[in-house]
DNA sequence: TTTATTCTGGAATGATCATTCCAGTATTTT
DNA sequence: AAAATACTGGAATGATCATTCCAGAATAAA
């Protein structure tokens, strides 16, 4: 049966999302992708330039499939440390996966197997980086505001980075961790540092 | 010239665990580690059944030439918040190289790259995790009976595990960090935390 | 010196991989 | 139905890689 160019194949992305969600960019051959996105290796190259172009193109994806219903609640406005929370929590349920234990985070499993000659997945990671970055900072300017903490903006931005690189660490060590227990601790000792420091 | 039996091939490990700290377990070749090494791959081949009994024996090195010279201090008896902090900040100086950008750490960098199918080497990174988890913990106990902070032992322990957790974070990120300020503000804020739940 | 032992260089092997190509089949358009 | 378009299966290519193997050079032991 063929497919019909007409409608964007969301499907073709979502399962190669998940291919490389599971094994990681390195992880994942062009066969792989053949057998479980079921799109033979002429149409993949056909609407891909390679490899690299649609592991883009994944990356992209990930933003709006998966980042966006996740960390919009981080980036609404008035959000402020109730949807950390909520952010946090919402994304270690997501990452449980009864089969294959936890899953981590794209972005994050690719951080340290991309070599950085690959500008364009590079530029795609740091950019989420800077997403998460400047989300939390925004919603814990918000919670100042409001709390009348008096944090300077400069404490503040230093927190919301802050947050990205733990929650960075945490999904990280979820690759290999006991299971999501540990990471609502681990999850919880960042909250309970952001309560502290607007107290 | 031939190489001498007795001696241990302290040299060889180390350049190749140079190398894996660089490009990453899967971005170097047994090619790579004859180049880099300057050991024929005859040799290599004799001396350790394969690529992954090699990086297993390159992450012992790692936790005997790296990790307990900088983390020693932290497990060390009587060691506290002064030891955590100074191990942070001198990780974070050991991490710059002015050439090639930062390094982050070779179990952070690994840590997304072996396959679960991988066991010797997974073990490996499980007890780096455990080593560090316990190190924290253990001067956040010392801290606590110091300061007569009060906090339980399960609370010193969420918080040492979160300690790992977080410094994983921050060893990740350094990848495609901008560049080691970076890196101390993070510090900074995971000190402040430390600081503030042992107040 | 003679005999083992240790190491090297490099070729060979077999597997995997990204990418290209094409003949043929299904689908859409006219 | 006929022509154009979109997709498929699978083979072919060329590169890379981990591992094995061996003839010979360097070193150590006798």
């Amino acid at each position: 049966m063929a497919r019909q160019q007409s409608q964007p194949r969301q499907d073709l992305l979502t399962s190669a999302m998940v291919s490389f969600w599971r094994h990681g960019y390195r992880g994942v051959s062009v066969g792989d992708l053949v057998r479980d996105t079921g799109v033979s290796r002429s149409s993949l190259y056909s609407d891909y330039a390679g490899k690299e172009a649609l592991f883009c193109a994944v990356l992209d994806h990930y933003q709006t499939q998966v980042v966006t219903p996740l960390f919009g609640r981080v980036e609404a406005a008035g959000a402020g440390l109730p949807a950390i929370r909520d952010y946090l929590r919402a994304a270690i349920v997501g990452e449980a996966m009864p089969e294959r234990g936890l899953r981590g985070c794209l972005v994050c499993t690719s951080w340290t197997q991309v070599d950085v000659g690959e500008a364009e997945v590079v530029a795609r990671l740091q950019s989420h980086a800077a997403r998460l970055s400047a989300g939390f900072t925004a919603a814990l300017t918000h919670e100042n505001t409001q709390r009348g903490a008096g944090l300077t903006p400069e404490a503040l931005a230093a927190l919301g980075h802050y947050t990205m690189v733990a929650a960075q660490g945490t999904w990280t060590y979820a690759r290999f961790a006991d299971g999501a227990e540990e990471l609502h601790t681990a999850a919880d000792a960042l909250l309970d540092h952001l309560e502290r420091a607007l107290g």
